[in-house]
DNA sequence: GAAAGTGCAAGAGCGGTGCTCTGATTTATG
DNA sequence: CATAAATCAGAGCACCGCTCTTGCACTTTC
């Protein structure tokens, strides 16, 4: 990501930009599947052909959105944590600001953890960024047992083995045992567990209070995690 | 579903099982937003536009598949339970016999708890066969408490205002409290979410045994929704 | 048994898709 | 200024879901 030196350079830029903004902005409308190179060259009156330029194919293209979409997740998580606030509260508070992220964006929260795309595979490139998210989860945690509160709740035991992530690499200075390394996993599936419910629509007619359903599952979920209250 | 009583009636059936036994076959291979009702005609030497006599659209289509798939995850959930058996087991085995059912059939899983298709949503009338396999669940926790050996595990308590569902009307003899309910709510949700987040390489990089970590997963659920042992 | 009526398959066609190839045009460089 | 590189529009390929019309084959009725 050099700085555009020459103005073709720059054109270029920008017209990358603008194809993934259009991009985005169909996305939102039809989502992923429907998502058509066509329409996006219509919206910025260029020929089909010429996307190609800028996204060798429609795979490509949805990469990028996808790298977008987890950075945005990301962002909506990363800022909805207080770091001041008590452990339970910036818990919940992530939740939150995933679950409304996921509400206002659900084509690409689909994108993210739906159906992957036919033959399509997540380029590595994108687990930095797919990392944002659970991370956050993970530095409530961490803090939490820095500042020597967390308290793990009786619960069957983990076999270490069964754990690849070391989170240490992630989140310097705090050392997670297997146990708790597998309860943030656990309870970073649940997030979007049951956002994915809410959205699909798996809950109609079984929860009463969607909102309320979901503040149920993030205090259980924090609470196995060990967060105190 | 009247018995065909002419010839006529009889071929058409037929035809109709037929269609849909290669629309799976189908959907097995290149998965559901590919499935193209031009490629089931060509496997059944028809011209495309006979199959429209037999499902309306497209989407027609894929709800007779979601159904059958609905009923077969039911199924799979159903025949791995041994009633005989202890809870923990019975639990156990039923998460395994779904995994194992996902596992077989990705596409149909994902037909059933992925991104739903673009305009598409379910119709009522799948919401039945839908139940089974959440239902299998609720049944070891019905008979655990019907036994008297359910041991609800201290957590977050769940407001009754927020759970609509009433498994006292699928389940009779048994009474579910609001906080038991919630608890295999929680539990259907985690058994999905752990299969999705497997099959679409959530994992890669996180867990180091996929099978043992979603055993894992099985007995904290278990042992949250109240299950001995 | 023939005629009237009906269910169904076939084919052509519409507008859409992702993607490629071919010239033409614009831009940057020697 | 000329040459080389980058970019573009357009035509075209093979596919898609879906619709409409035509004609055949089978049923039912007279």
């Amino acid at each position: 990501m050099n700085a555009p030196r020459t103005a073709r350079e720059r054109a270029r830029a920008e017209l990358t930009r603008e194809i993934l903004a259009a991009a985005r902005r169909q996305l939102g409308e039809v989502g992923p599947s429907a998502l058509s190179l066509r329409a996006v060259a219509r919206e910025l009156e260029m020929a089909s052909s010429a996307i190609y330029r800028y996204f060798k194919s429609r795979d490509e293209l949805l990469t990028a959105l996808i790298l977008a979409a987890y950075n945005d997740i990301g962002d909506a998580a990363e800022s909805a944590d207080d770091p001041a606030a008590e452990p339970a509260e910036r818990w919940t508070a992530i939740w939150r600001g995933v679950r409304a992220w996921a509400l206002d964006n659900p084509h690409e929260f689909a994108l993210l953890f739906g159906t992957p795309v036919p033959g399509y595979a997540a380029p590595q490139e994108t687990a930095a960024a797919a990392g944002r998210m659970p991370l956050a989860l993970a530095r409530v945690v961490a803090d939490a047992k820095a500042a020597g509160v967390l308290d793990l709740p009786p619960a069957p035991p983990c076999d270490p083995a069964l754990i690849e992530l070391d989170l240490t690499t992630l989140l310097p200075d705090v050392v997670f045992t297997a146990e708790e390394t597998a309860r943030i996993l656990l309870a970073w599936n649940r997030l979007v567990g049951i956002v994915s419910y809410e959205l699909h629509g798996h809950l109609v007619g079984v929860t009463a209070d969607d909102a309320g359903f979901f503040d149920y599952a993030a205090r259980t979920s924090g609470a196995f995690a060990g967060l105190p209250l």
